[in-house]
DNA sequence: GCAAAAGTGTTCGTTCTACACCCATGG
DNA sequence: CCATGGGTGTAGAACGAACACTTTTGC
């Protein structure tokens, strides 16, 4: 911290705006779907400020609770996303204006916002998403069929895909997208969707199963023609 | 973002003061070092806060260049470090009183800091530090060996080289902690250092060439017993 | 018993590991 | 000619890819 950058600016109007954007993903239909918010100006991704009184981790997770009700999944770092241009002028004055509120060009929310990217897996099955107070709609949209949203917020969601890309080579989170228990097959299919490429079905089996950090279930599921899967719970 | 986050709050003191801190780290002697700036208060890591005129990797940038006169090098981020009580009140009175400037407990500065976390690589040998305005001394400290630091700057510094322990695996990024050009067994002694290990020359030799991201030169060195080495480029 | 779905095996090739060996140079 | 340091080669283990095969179930 260079000590003369604050002795020469009085007050905080020199720092930039800073928030935070969450990518919740979540996995139906054999898609992978992300929960976006509608306000006069389009989508958009839920996100919000960090308070005085909460960690940057707890900010995230409150996004989530807020949006979702869930108090856990699985959370990971996207980016940060801090582009000099990276405002939302004219998109708060419309909005402002349509719910009848004043907007003003001094407004410090029209300043160039630096924004912390996030993404969760949950199980969508568990979700039962809550709109904000300004919110008209909030809605699962396929990754694959992006409406039109704020600024780079399409940018963010792209790379919340990208990062869960590499990220499930090393990890094992993808089952938080899936029931608890859950199949081989189901977990094999996921993989494919998030990859958007075919996997082999022996060496994934494989691979799943000698990390170890899956438990076999002794009951199977019996429902369709064909052999009856193990399910999976991780450990 | 949503909206009633800010209109129940009608100023920017709800939001946390983000700043940057930027592990600038070097190799000389056989050691990983990072450079430090000493106030009244101890040690420090090099940052800075984001002007409005600058992206956040602009001012990344820029705190390099200030205190190396380097324009380019090897930047990776490192993490967001944003505990609710990462405030530097006692660190700001004392420094400001020592140089009989006035401090107030109600000053922006004494509130919590996000900060964004970056470390550089730099070829050591290309670097005349500069001290800022108000710092007594900056030097070069083995990341063995690192004196007490502000709040967590030391963890900042050590999480930087676990991250580079990383880093170094998939990225070819560890030559820019050498010369332009340099030899097989000073890049086979480097990676030794940074990972805190010994790693087999021939393996290590083939892994480097079979990368592709180095050019032999034909020159060789002439000035020690043995075999003289190939100098490498890297592409 | 046949099709469909799930699970496991087999073969082959590539890569990793741990050394051994060869090359170049100064004393 | 030998000690020192640099560079490459090789045998075995481990891992990944592609595909074949067996098991279980509903109709």
């Amino acid at each position: 911290m260079d000590v003369s950058d604050f002795l020469h600016n009085g007050d905080k109007s020199y720092l930039p705006n800073l928030s935070l954007d969450h990518v919740i993903l979540g996995y139906e239909e054999g898609q992978l779907k992300c929960l976006l918010l509608q306000t006069n100006e389009g989508w958009n991704l839920p996100g919000g400020l960090i308070k005085r009184t909460e960690s940057v981790e707890e900010a995230v997770d409150r996004v989530l609770q807020e949006r979702t009700g869930l108090t856990h999944g699985h959370r990971e770092f996207l980016s940060v996303f801090g582009k000099q241009d990276r405002s939302f002028a004219q998109q708060w004055k419309q909005m402002l204006e349509s719910y009848k509120l004043e907007w003003k060009p001094e407004f410090w929310i029209n300043d160039r916002f630096v924004t912390l990217g996030y993404y969760s897996l949950v199980n969508i099955r568990d979700v039962e998403p809550v709109k904000g107070e300004y919110n008209q709609d909030i809605a699962w949209f396929s990754l694959q069929d992006l409406p039109e949203m704020w600024m780079d917020h399409k940018d963010i969601a792209l790379f919340a895909h990208e990062k869960l890309k590499r990220d499930i080579k090393e990890q094992m989170a993808s089952h938080y997208l899936l029931n608890s228990e859950f199949t081989m097959p189901e977990l094999h299919q996921l993989h494919q969707t998030i990859l958007e490429q075919e996997l082999d079905r022996s060496r994934f089996q494989k691979k799943m199963l000698s990390s170890g950090k899956f438990e076999r279930l002794p009951q199977k599921r019996t429902d369709k023609p064909g052999r009856a899967p193990f399910q999976y719970r991780a450990k």
